[in-house]
DNA sequence: ATAATTTGGTTTATAACATAAACTTGTTTA
DNA sequence: TAAACAAGTTTATGTTATAAACCAAATTAT
């Protein structure tokens, strides 16, 4: 079969988008990823509560003065899983399989 | 926001295969699509019906003999849509947002 | 002071979706 | 002519994404 599995907790638009956030940031807070991702709140806390779970991200509450805080960081395997999401796609999107 | 939405008749493993397969050989059979994307016959036909459903491939129904055949084919449109989701896609994998 | 608003989320409910299982129609083979 | 196969379609189910509703604490307005 030419085309590889697409790891399901990826492929999915909003955790997606937290993910590659966070590879290139390394760490963010909550509010932060939910402006940059335009999601609602709610959403966002299901999906990091997901990435969380499969031990894609750490999340980290503490507070900011007397503000909670959620701080979210890519651990090595979300690093992983990420780039072989990015990986398994190009067996989609390489348009010329000579 | 950094974050194209994705397409979700693209954004979805087994109709984003079909579509990568119709985009390099233009004309495909039912159960060829079924074997090079390892899907189950009642899958395929349902995701074939909403790509047909969205106009982005058109689907013949012929005769091979005296077998009936379905052909698809990606229409202008459908390879106008594959094209801006892997456009948008680009906004998630780039990792070096520089 | 205290009421209203904002911040920072979580929990719950719903609607859509992907997928498989069951079924149909016709053809070929034993 | 009965059994198996081909080529799908329809229906059912479980999952998932998402939003709506909710909660607690802090801040701002009156």
């Amino acid at each position: 079969m030419p085309f590889q599995p697409l790891d399901p907790l990826l492929h999915a638009e909003l955790r997606l988008a937290v993910m590659s956030l966070l590879i290139s940031t390394d760490e963010a807070e909550f509010p932060y990823i939910k402006e940059q991702t335009g999601a609602t709140a709610g959403n966002l806390s299901v999906q990091v509560d997901k990435l969380s779970a499969a031990g894609y991200i750490s999340v980290e509450k503490t507070f900011k003065g007397k503000r909670p805080c959620t701080i979210c960081r890519i651990t090595e395997k979300g690093r992983q899983a990420f780039e072989a999401y990015v990986e398994a796609l190009k067996s989609y999107l390489q348009v010329n399989k000579s």
